[in-house]
DNA sequence: CAAGAAGTTGACGGTACAGTCAACTTACGG
DNA sequence: CCGTAAGTTGACTGTACCGTCAACTTCTTG
């Protein structure tokens, strides 16, 4: 099945990809609070055509991001290919953080007030690589067995402020704060736990939510 | 020597009192980003009486959080009255999460683009007394001897977002965050760090610009 | 209890942004 | 190459915010 459903007009097209690119670009540089205006500046295009092809916030959102889980689904995937478990978590995880590092647009939709992202399919697979990550260097003995998937959301969080307090002054800082975390990750480091980890429900709703 | 240089007159400093009392509680429940409008007509002023108080934001931002460097050097003499080195430091982080977690504003003011706050005396007391309780617990060979003052700032920052995000669903989350942070400071978790850790001149530079 | 100093008011001007729409322009199928 | 559907434009409305100021009110002091 091909993925357009009215075959768009060719300027309106061009207009379109001018717009995404434009706002990919600004998001990066300055994170999501961009206006809609600079963007449609920026692309060349007027305020109208923005709204035309993206009725909310949220479709320019998603359609700039819309490849992002694509791109960690194939970071699972490399990381999956490693030998050591514990590597492939180390990897995979270094990946993420280095993609909220180089874009300040990504950084904030990990959990900034955004509205809302819908979760597509790329999405689900890459939950279930993640999944499959975490279990295998759980399994190996070399991660903790007391953390769970939903606690990697704190080393993305953890990272999210880091990447942007030092972004200027020391941008490789959180190098070495996710050294610090994946220390403590270790099974060998272990000690118990005071909170239970988050249920998959519930930061499925923190997700969503971002009140 | 007396607080003021000039007695303010009475309305004045009822007035004056009820926008700090106000702005407090605004920042509290919904972080720095409350306007200054609302701040007045929650105070019962009008909004030119509180430009006449405070003609700059971060003359209200300074006024109700002036408090909050005696709290942590509060914090810190509390902690360092204990006997164990690392619970003394445990103990310390957790407080400062604690008032993380229980306003917003402050959160906020960890590292937000905020309007610039003045470093007092206060603060620069806070930094001699956590030093204190950093070399304390390393001398004793519980924390990490590769970790430094400068390295905190992870803890501090890690949670700020996590606490965001949790609030609703899961508000006490950040404290297995930290648990994990802090099992990654021990000691006997050491694993060779990536990147130097920051020099006390970056992480001022980082506090003072907040871009 | 004056009378002026200190403080307050709220309407006002300026700016930035979201979102709309009628008039105009462009592309495409026949 | 023409007619129409598709798309674009930019001026416009509405809102929210910051910050100012001349006219007004309240306190204080002699």
């Amino acid at each position: 099945m091909p993925t357009r459903a009215k075959p768009l007009r060719k300027d309106a097209q061009r207009n379109r990809d001018l717009l995404i690119k434009a706002a990919q670009e600004l998001y990066a540089a300055r994170g999501l609070d961009v206006s809609l205006d600079e963007i449609a500046r920026t692309a060349g295009v007027s305020s109208g055509t923005l709204y035309n092809h993206f009725p909310d916030r949220a479709d320019l959102i998603g359609a700039v991001f819309a490849d992002r889980a694509g791109t960690v689904v194939r970071f699972a995937e490399q990381a999956l290919a490693m030998d050591d478990p514990w590597e492939c978590l180390v990897h995979f995880l270094e990946r993420i953080c280095e993609l909220q590092a180089a874009d300040r647009g990504y950084n904030d939709l990990v959990c900034r007030r955004v509205p809302q992202a819908p979760p597509t399919e790329g999405h689900v697979r890459g939950y279930e690589l993640m999944k499959q990550i975490i279990e295998r260097a759980r399994d190996s003995g070399a991660l903790r067995s007391d953390v769970t998937l939903e606690d990697m959301a704190f080393v993305t969080w953890g990272t999210a402020r880091t990447v942007e307090a030092t972004a200027h002054v020391r941008p490789q800082a959180w190098r070495r704060q996710l050294a610090l975390m994946l220390d403590g990750l270790r099974a060998s480091a272990a000690h118990p736990l005071p909170e239970p980890p988050m249920r998959p429900d519930e930061l499925a709703d923190i997700m969503r939510e971002c009140s």
